[in-house]
DNA sequence: CCGTATCCTCATAGATACTG
DNA sequence: CAGTATCTATGAGGATACGG
């Protein structure tokens, strides 16, 4: 399977498939879910929320929201420059999954349970 | 960062990454979504269900879910053997969420999105 | 402040052959 | 039928330096 013209139609056409390829990568959803309880957030202030990413992800990551349309840009051409990001309404769409997914996760997490074994 | 033991705790203990952690992966939703659909799958059937896994990620993969506690795995002393597969009350807990996964990204490629930039 | 540009590593996953 | 066992490939992600 070297690349996607090579899926058939009802795994392309999955869903599943398809939304895990949307927003999954390490930190997409981490990154919807700051900018869903700040609203808006900066540049910095993201890479301060996220202290384990490294600016090339950062950007690559933010760069694949937006032409995904799923969050917003704006840009104040000003010096030194100021750029906000933002959830757009079909990022908005996602909060609800992501709110289930980090409740269970913290409920998991609770339980003290070990880490996962993926990645172990 | 070249393993979780250097993981603060607030990214350790965030649900969101938690849960990403646990069920990311290329098949494990999928997994998840065609067991609760059909109740019960035996290794073949997967197998057929997702036709683009190779027996080394399937068996992989389904250890993973069954070491996570997301699976249940009941095996017949047979010949031939005869393995079967289905959801935990764990794994159950996280059907809701890829239920809305699933329905987003349906209407998703209703609209005629075109497929995700990540992966291009 | 908000990024680009390189180079590089290593986990994730694919191909293929074989077995209880 | 339900897997193991190897070997290999790919690309996501990391480290670091520099630019408007």
């Amino acid at each position: 399977m070297k690349n996607k013209e090579e899926l058939p139609d009802h795994i392309k056409n999955c869903g599943v498939e398809y939304a895990f390829r949307r927003i999954g990568g390490k930190y997409k959803a981490r990154i919807l879910w700051h900018l869903n309880s700040k609203t808006i957030l900066r540049y910095g202030e993201l890479k301060r929320t996220l202290p384990d990413i490294t600016t090339k992800m950062l950007t690559q990551t933010l760069r694949e929201l937006e032409d995904d349309q799923l969050i917003i840009r704006k840009m104040y051409h000003e010096v030194p420059p100021k750029v906000e990001y933002s959830l757009s309404d079909t990022g908005r769409e996602l909060i609800p999954f992501i709110e289930h997914l980090h409740n269970w996760g913290q409920q998991q997490l609770g339980k003290g349970i070990r880490q996962p074994t993926a990645n172990t």
